[in-house]
DNA sequence: ACTAAAAGTATAATATATTTTACATAAAGC
DNA sequence: GCTTTATGTAAAATATATTATACTTTTAGT
């Protein structure tokens, strides 16, 4: 599994601060899921999704042997 | 939140225990996630997803308060 | 080099998802 | 009505996600 997120943050110029408060989550589970410690539930990839502006399978991609 | 995995299940013929073999997980998963008791991980609407040919964002739809 | 902001890391506590086992109900065919 | 298959439901156990607190390291600016 390989995701997106860091780099679309990138591009929205937002800290991991600033992308925790604006889905309600905790720093922690940002950096986490940028450092692939695991997956965010569907209902925070949807709301990144929605974020970002891009599909849920557009951040988050599946890999050989998920 | 909603979503269309019955609707969709349907669309293929298939049972909730053939879906769930299909996705390696438990029949009583699927239920849930069909009655709406919890949310799939991000990594089984994934393979959900590959399933039915579907977007996350298709099967899964964001409402009001989520 | 100093400082401040951002990112990385660790651990324990809590919340949520998933499995297993088991039983109850609904639908369909005979 | 009986049997079978599919679906609904429940409780306990395990796995995973998320939070809170706190400390370290990296990065960028001055």
């Amino acid at each position: 599994m390989k995701n997106n997120i860091k780099v679309e943050r990138a591009k929205k110029d937002m800290t991991q601060e600033q992308l925790a408060e604006a889905l309600c989550v905790s720093r922690q589970t940002i950096n986490a899921i940028e450092k692939n410690k695991y997956l965010p539930s569907t209902l925070l990839a949807l709301k990144m999704s929605n974020l970002f502006g891009l599909t849920v399978n557009e951040l988050f991609i599946l890999e050989e042997g998920d």
